[in-house]
DNA sequence: AGACTGAGTTCGAAATCCGAACTCAGTGGT
DNA sequence: ACCACTGAGTTCGGATTTCGAACTCAGTCT
């Protein structure tokens, strides 16, 4: 069905988990202390089918897990595991990238290196080089002819 | 509709375009070098209608641009640009997620640092502090209570 | 008792997605 | 002149997702 090669797979597989329209914005909120169904609801605006689909989903591909916090009337409410917290990166890469290029919206936050204060950069390090590069000297090994 | 505060409107805008199965893999595609019409649908296998409205949108968003590459019989070839160049680093992010998180398929590619062919470490760079830094010591500034 | 809370489920209507087949202009071969 | 082929789409009907609004269900508060 497609000739992307061994590397494709595996994000192809991650886009059929997070790439739709809520997720990453759970993930979002999830970061931001965000944990029971209803502030979800309220937060993000997402219909409620849509919100217990989504959230299964991610509990499924553990991203979320979910944890009773409270007997009497049995409560659930989401977390969001490590690998939840790992999405950060990405999170933040986009919204670098909304802030830069997203026409409508030119948002009056930005984000910063907290100690400093200072607008941060994305690079990539390379731990042999002692060097931060950007994403042209980023190559694919394993796979024929990566860009 | 939320509660957001400011910066969640760009990221939120973004992922309206972005945010679905197909567009991140789309920009993937570009980076590769694909170019035309047929070879992104027989590259990702995505349906030809559905292909025709993200490459619109895409278009018309500034992610993509639609060049005339020929005249005789005209045709059009879609290239990122300099804004879809700008997405690699999420792409990047995801990709490294993918191979750490994904489950399914554990790739046998990997990304790396072209020159020197070292597996490569995503991070944020302080111009003035002049060090990397992770996920964690990032903030938001101009809204109240941000991760 | 009656209102409220939190985490969902049920409903029917509307929007999206899909594969397969078709269009349309021009090219190249016989 | 005829026919097959190429590339970039469009058209079709059916299947899947998404939506908002209203409902459920257990337990709590007043």
């Amino acid at each position: 069905m497609n000739q992307q090669g061994q590397s494709g797979a595996a994000i192809e597989e991650t886009l059929r988990v997070v790439g739709d329209r809520w997720s990453i914005l759970l993930v979002r909120a999830g970061l931001r202390g965000i944990r029971r169904f209803d502030d979800f609801c309220d937060d993000l605006g997402i219909a409620r089918p849509v919100l217990t689909e989504r959230l299964r989903r991610l509990v499924k591909f553990g991203i979320f897990e979910r944890v009773r916090y409270q007997d009497k009337p049995v409560r659930y409410e989401y977390r969001l595991t490590e690998a939840g917290l790992a999405l950060s990166p990405a999170l933040v890469a986009l919204v670098r990238w909304s802030e830069e290029y997203s026409q409508e919206v030119s948002s009056e936050t930005t984000l910063v290196h907290a100690p400093c204060g200072t607008e941060l950069e994305q690079a990539f390090w390379c731990r042999s080089c002692q060097t931060t590069f950007g994403p042209h000297a980023v190559k694919g090994v394993g796979v024929n002819g990566e860009s």
